[in-house]
DNA sequence: GGCGTTATGTTATACTATAACAGTCTTGAG
DNA sequence: CTCAAGACTGTTATAGTATAACATAACGCC
């Protein structure tokens, strides 16, 4: 059962996607998902929502403030900060506790408990949704009799592209 | 393979051990291996150690500071970071990324990728470290080529003891 | 004892997040 | 249509977490 090199499951975007196809999935998705919830994604909500999907790298409250301001509108910081609150209530994107910063979920809609696979060097996450994990921690927490409600797992460490990258990497000094 | 009931394994302290032995045998053993590392455990970082062990719920940097100066000790947050910075690079201790706040490692020395048990109700976080979970995660992130540097996993819910209250426990209004 | 290194003190500030209250917009009942 | 209730956003202030930068002190080696 050793991994094969050559079966790369979908996880990182890879560097040369296109990315508006990303982000328009994702609005896409969350006006459905909204409107078939009866919740009201609302213009800020919605530019939120695409600037949190700006990059496959977690995003910052402050970050996604200063955009927001740049681009004419009024906003302090509750005004992110509750967006931030209605799109993780609905599923739409995650925080990573690692990074303090906020990421657009590939599938929202369905309920998962899935983690994430975090880029030191580009940043980019991925999210993966693998049953074995899950599985082994819930067996691992049901033998010590605790009840799991909540899990943030985060794993830090390097892509493939970024893999390949740091060969010529950093250059001794 | 379902897991028994009775046969709990440790990993929460319970309410009624005796903690001072915890913190004892933390602060014996944080000594031995600093000596054994040729680092210093100084008597600032042997306090702030005491204090990250003063109870198994983590403890916030700044409680800990509030701690150092009610006892007399000139300090400011540097003085807390630094000394959390040490024992954080020593393996004396973990950050829980979900609460800001620090806790005392059950296993020094040896190097070791575990995951935590956070009771959302008492706050006590029992360390864990299950060859499954590892590999797992291991084997997931190889399926997409990542390589895992460090990973947070922090699972949130309820301890034995704090299920068990909770029948009792909040009143519906 | 002098000297380089490591540790701590001190001040200021950056970054992350929320409380509290005011004003505005939406929606549905009448 | 109008108005009232609720939902959303604006605004100000502040809490909580963390680090930069520089000064001083302690340690350990020669």
């Amino acid at each position: 059962m050793i991994p094969s090199i050559s079966s790369p499951k979908i996880a990182f975007a890879g560097a040369d996607h296109d990315h508006r196809r990303c982000v328009a999935a994702a609005l896409a998705a969350a006006t459905e998902l909204c409107a078939r919830r009866g919740v009201r994604l609302t213009e800020l909500r919605r530019r939120v929502l695409e600037l949190v999907w700006r990059s496959h790298a977690p995003q910052g409250a402050y970050a996604i403030l200063e955009t927001l301001r740049r681009r004419g509108r009024r906003a302090a910081p509750p005004t992110v900060y509750r967006a931030l609150e209605f799109l993780l209530a609905q599923g739409l994107i995650h925080r990573i506790e690692s990074a303090s910063a906020f990421v657009g979920c590939t599938t929202p809609g369905r309920p998962h408990a899935g983690h994430f696979l975090i880029c030191s060097d580009c940043g980019a996450t991925a999210e993966v949704d693998d049953s074995r994990v899950g599985s082994a921690l819930r067996d691992s927490a049901a033998e010590v009799g605790f009840r799991v409600e909540r899990q943030t797992i985060e794993l830090s460490g390097y892509c493939p592209d970024c893999q390949d990258e740091s060969l010529d990497g950093e250059p001794s000094d």
